[in-house]
RNA sequence: GGCCCAGUGGCUCAGUUGGUUAGAGCGCCGCCCUGUCACGGCGGAGGUCGAGGGUUCGAGUCCCUUCUGGGUCGCCA
C-alpha cells in the first residue's frame, strides 16, 4: 500500500552525499534498485538519477513496522527513507561514488510499489532495442542514458550562455509553416480553417533566420525541432534538433571564427576535452582528392592516391577506358593487408560495387615483395613497378584501385577507406577529430531533373572570385558554404547567404526556376531583401549528432528521449495512428489508400 | 523500394548431420541467514521455439510467405 510523502523533504540527492555528511540527519527519496536481506539487516541500494546510495536497516533503528517494510522491498519499489550518514563499518564499495557512506534508516515509507520490470534497469543494457523502447520510461531510468540525457541538458546550458555573452538573442520561429518542395520531404499538417491547404512543419528555420537578420537582429540563435519525413538511419531521426544562428555583417571567417570558440567551450564543459584553435581546414576539393568524402574522417591516414598518370597508357583496358571517359584511377594503400584472403578482398569487390563501381582492382604485395593482382597480366613489370612506387607499396602492402567517373571513384574509395580501417582496427577512437571542409561546389548536376540544384540552398552565396562563370559555367562555381566535421560525421553546416538581389534572381535562373515560381514560393524573403538586407551568413549543428559523439554512442537514439523507429513510429505511443471520421470530416479530408492498408484496427 | 542481420522461458543466450520429456546464467516465487554490495544456502515455478503454410514417419533445426526490430543503399536542397 503507498503510502504519503506527507511531512517529509527531500534533502539530497543519493551520490550528492559523502563523508562530509556524517552524522546528519538526512531525507533521501528514490527507487529500489537492490534489497540484500541478511535475516537481521538488510541492504538496500537506493538509486536517483545522481547515482547509488547503500541503506541499512535493522530493527534496533526502525522499528518492527519499519523493518517489516525494509523486508517487502523489491526492485524499483519507491521510497522515501529518513536516516543519518554513517561511515561504513563494513568495507567500503571501490566501485560506488558513495562507497565509504551509507544512511542509517530511522524511518521508511513506500511511496510506490513496482512490478518487476521487463528487462534489468542496470547499465550497459543488453536487452534488444525494441523492448527498450516500448518501455522506454523505463529504460530511461538507466544510468547510462540518464547520463547522456543529462549531458545534453548540460550542453544546451552551455550554448544558451555562450550565445548569450556573444551577443546573440533567441528568438523562436514557427513550426507550422509553409511547404517548401524543393529539397527534403516535408511533414505536413492539414488546415481546418482553409480546407485543402496544408502548413509544412519546418527542416530548419532557414528562410525565417534570413528575415530576423533582414529584421535587424543582428545575431541571433534558436534550438530548434526540425523535421524531415525521410527514412531513418543511426544517425537520423525524421524529428530532430539544431542548434541555429544566423549573424550580420559577417563573412565566412566571422562565422567560423566565433563557432570555434563555442565548440572549444562545449567540449571543455561536457566532457573535459580540450580542443586546439584553429580548427584545421580543407577545401572541399583537397577534401575528395585525399578521402574521397566531403567529411573526412582525419583520424587515420589511408589516403586515396591519383595514379591515373601512372597508369595512362597501360595495357588494362577498365584503367585506360574510365580514362578516356574523362574519369580517374585511384588507390588506396592497406597497409600490411598484403596476404588477405582471397573471401575477404571478394567482399570487398561486392562493398565496392555497393557504391557504384563496377568492380575494384587489387594488387597484393607478398612478403617476397611479388605480385599477386587481378590486373597484372595486363600491364608490364615496369608499368606494375611504377603503380607500386607511386602508392608507396611495400611487401605486405595491399593495394586497391578504383577506374570511374570522379563523382564514384571518390565514394567508393572514400567508403572503402572507412570499412577497410575498421576491420583493420586502425581508428582511434580517443580523439576527437573537427575539420571544416570549405568551398563546397555550388551546384550540383542532377541526372534526373536534367538541371542543377542547389548543392547547400538555393541562397548560397557564390565565392566572390567564382561569381563571372554562374552564367557560363555553372559547375566550377563554389559557395561561401562551410560544413563542421567530427571524426568523419557532419556535425553542422552553414553558408554566407547571397543578399543581392541581381544574384538571387541569377540563381533561380541557373536553378531553371522561372521568376515567378520563385515568387510564388520565396516571395517574402526577396520582398524582405528589397527594404534593406544586411549581408549575412550562419551555420546549424545537428544536436542530437553532436551529443552522440561527445558521448561515444552508436546511434542518436541514446541521447533522445523518446526517439522513432526505423519506419518513423513510435513503439511506446503507437504514433502515427489511426484517426476517426469525425475529425477527417473537419479537415474535408477523404482517405486514399492502397490495397494493402485495408486492415482492420 | 533494394540488400544484409536478428527473433527460443521475464532478460541474455546455447541448441550437434531434422529424431525420445527444449537447456544454461541472470531474474522471479518460498524458506533460512545481523555487514552484504555480481551477497550466500536450500527448494520451486516458468518456454512448444515471432506468425502462417509446406516438405517429412518426425522440424526450433529444411523450404515458401508474412510480421517485428536493427544496419545499409536509394533518399536526406
Amino acid at each position: 500500500m503507498a503510502e504519503a510523502m506527507k511531512g517529509l523533504k527531500r534533502t539530497h540527492r543519493c551520490a550528492e552525499l559523502a563523508v562530509a555528511n556524517v552524522g546528519e540527519t538526512v531525507t533521501v527519496m528514490g527507487w529500489v534498485q537492490k534489497q540484500r536481506n541478511k535475516g537481521g539487516i538488510i541492504f538496500v541500494d537506493l538509486r536517483d538519477r545522481s547515482g547509488l546510495l547503500q541503506i541499512i536497516f535493522e530493527e534496533s533503528d526502525v522499528l518492527a513496522e519499519g523493518f517489516a517494510k525494509a523486508e517487502k522491498l523489491r526492485s524499483e519499489f519507491v521510497i522515501a527513507v529518513v536516516g543519518t550518514v554513517e561511515k561504513r563499518a563494513g568495507g567500503i564499495n571501490e566501485n560506488l561514488k558513495t562507497g565509504e557512506i551509507e544512511i542509517r534508516a530511522k524511518e521508511i515509507r513506500i511511496l510506490s510499489e513496482a512490478e518487476t520490470p521487463p528487462f534489468p534497469i542496470e547499465e550497459d543494457s543488453k536487452t534488444k532495442e525494441e523492448l527498450r523502447l516500448k518501455y522506454r520510461y523505463l529504460d530511461l531510468r538507466r544510468p547510462d542514458l540518464q547520463r547522456n540525457l543529462m549531458l545534453r541538458s548540460k550542453i544546451t546550458t552551455t550554448i544558451r550562455a555562450f550565445l548569450a555573452e556573444e551577443g546573440f538573442l533567441e528568438i523562436e520561429t514557427p513550426i507550422l509553416g509553409k511547404s517548401t518542395p524543393e529539397g527534403a520531404r516535408d511533414y505536413l499538417v492539414p488546415s481546418r480553417v482553409h480546407p485543402g491547404t496544408f502548413y509544412g512543419l519546418p527542416q530548419s528555420p532557414q528562410l525565417f533566420k534570413q528575415l530576423l537578420m533582414c529584421s535587424g537582429y543582428d545575431r541571433y540563435f534558436q534550438i530548434a525541432k526540425c523535421f524531415r519525413d525521410e527514412d531513418l538511419r543511426a544517425d537520423r531521426q525524421p524529428e530532430f534538433t539544431q542548434v541555429d544562428m544566423e549573424l550580420s555583417f559577417v563573412d565566412v571567417d566571422d562565422v567560423i571564427e566565433v563557432n570555434e570558440r563555442l565548440l572549444k567551450k562545449v567540449c571543455k564543459d561536457a566532457i573535459g576535452l580540450d580542443i586546439t584553435l584553429p580548427i584545421p581546414r580543407m577545401t572541399w576539393q583537397e577534401a575528395m582528392d585525399r578521402f574521397g568524402s566531403d567529411k573526412p574522417d582525419t583520424r587515420f591516414d589511408m589516403e586515396l592516391v591519383d595514379v591515373s598518370e601512372t597508369v595512362a597508357g597501360c595495357g588494362f583496358g577498365v584503367f585506360t577506358g574510365a580514362l578516356e571517359n574523362g574519369g580517374s584511377v585511384r588507390g588506396i594503400n592497406a597497409k600490411g593487408q598484403g596476404e588477405m584472403p582471397r573471401k575477404k578482398i571478394d567482399a570487398l569487390v561486392e562493398f565496392a560495387k555497393g557504391f557504384g563501381a563496377k568492380g575494384l582492382a587489387y594488387l597484393s604485395i607478398l612478403p617476397d615483395g611479388s605480385y599477386k593482382s587481378s590486373f597484372a597480366k595486363f600491364m608490364t613489370e615496369e608499368q606494375l613497378d611504377a603503380l607500386v612506387k607511386k602508392m608507396e607499396g611495400e611487401p605486405g602492402d595491399l593495394l586497391l584501385f578504383a577506374a570511374d567517373k570522379n563523382v564514384v571513384v571518390w565514394d567508393v574509395l572514400g567508403n572503402l577507406r572507412l570499412e577497410v580501417a575498421k576491420q583493420m582496427g586502425i581508428i582511434d577512437e580517443s580523439k576527437f577529430n573537427f575539420l571544416w571542409v570549405t568551398e563546397f561546389p555550388l551546384l550540383e548536376w542532377n541526372e534526373e531533373a536534367n538541371r542543377f540544384v542547389a548543392k547547400h540552398h538555393p541562397f548560397t552565396m557564390p565565392m566572390d572570385e567564382d561569381l563571372q562563370y554562374l552564367d557560363s559555367d555553372p559547375g566550377r562555381v563554389r559557395a561561401k558554404a562551410y560544413d563542421i566535421i567530427l571524426n568523419g560525421t557532419e556535425l553542422g553546416g552553414g553558408s554566407v547567404r547571397i543578399f543581392q538581389s541581381d544574384v538571387q534572381e541569377k540563381m533561380f535562373e541557373v536553378l531553371g526556376f522561372e521568376k515567378e515560381d520563385a515568387y510564388e514560393r520565396f516571395g517574402f524573403l526577396l520582398n524582405a531583401f528589397k527594404y534593406g538586407v544586411p549581408p549575412h551568413a550562419g551555420l546549424a549543428y545537428g544536436l542530437d549528432r553532436l551529443v552522440m559523439l561527445l558521448v561515444k554512442a552508436d546511434s542518436i537514439r541514446e541521447v533522445i528521449a523518446f526517439p522513432k523507429v526505423k519506419d518513423a513510429s513510435c513503439i511506446m505511443t503507437d504514433a502515427p495512428n489511426v484517426v476517426d471520421q469525425v475529425q477527417l470530416d473537419e479537415l474535408e479530408l477523404a482517405l486514399n489508400l492502397k490495397e494493402k492498408e485495408e486492415t482492420e484496427e
